[in-house]
DNA sequence: TATAATATGACAAAGAAGGTCTTATTACTC
DNA sequence: GAGTAATAAGACCTTCTTTGTCATATTATA
């Protein structure tokens, strides 16, 4: 598996806030009753995302979390990336230098090359995006929901 | 890291079978001595490799090992596959059916994109593409050795 | 029979991942 | 100032995977 659970967590996490709360804040326990995440460990997932600054806490009553940026701003690759997702898909890649091996290493290139395609991806893919399609998702069910009648 | 160690120990020893034997038969414990990477450990692997039908393993004196196919028909994407590799992005790609939320989950078909160009990218890799890369990369090496002299 | 090779299974050490528990800290409201 | 609602942070624990090692068996050749 390329992601790990917590990173597949910090994504679910930061969609849910930007699609319910919509730019208002949000409550850790809400989203990980909405998300199916343990609570607890929700809160270490949001810690790490808001000390890489794509959340902002806000602690106290009235509380809660909120995105610290635009959602057209951030990134799958970065939610992943603070995570401590995929990032590199080979140690050479991940300690240049380091391997012996590097100058004549028939396959380094096809390593970076995977790796480059996987971030531009992952890079590409904003949470405003993935918001909207979120939306769309869910008016499409009460659609069909309400056409069943 | 995507690749586990095991999996880069698996490339780098296809890619050595193939570049150093070209055909022929090579053996373990010089394959081991070559790449740097522990002997029994790499006999699991190699094991591995032989079970997947990748490699054809010969058993007594003069035996060894040899590529089971041509090298064109051999890709990245088998070897990796072979030794436990990426394979998926994320889970609900791995275990379709149970993520409860897959019908409705904005983010799936990223997940699926970025996992099938990744695949892609190793699939178009050959094993033989790779021994001449490694051929050439040797020659340049030697070339530059004697204009320096 | 000796020797050169792979096959196999048990085991061990280390690290990472996933998760819990407890205690602080902050801020709002009454 | 007290109570309460929220996040922050650190220690801890368990389980699984990875990366190996060791010992022994098997096979084929000379």
């Amino acid at each position: 598996m390329i992601l790990s659970r917590s990173a597949a967590y910090g994504v679910r996490a930061m969609i849910d806030i930007a699609t319910v709360a919509d730019g208002g804040v949000a409550i850790t326990r809400e989203v990980a009753e909405r998300q199916d995440i343990p609570q607890v460990f929700l809160t270490k997932i949001i810690q790490r995302l808001a000390q890489a600054g794509l959340l902002e806490a806000h602690r106290g009553a009235h509380g809660g979390i909120r995105l610290a940026r635009p959602a057209g701003e951030i990134t799958l690759r970065q939610i992943i990336e603070v995570m401590g997702g995929p990032l590199f898909m080979n140690y050479c890649l991940f300690r240049p230098g380091e391997c012996p091996r590097e100058k004549d290493c028939p396959v380094h290139d096809v390593w970076l090359e995977a790796q480059e395609k996987l971030l531009e991806t992952l890079g590409n893919c904003t949470l405003a995006y993935l918001a909207e399609r979120s939306k769309e998702l869910c008016s499409k069910q009460t659609n069909s929901a309400n056409q069943s009648k």
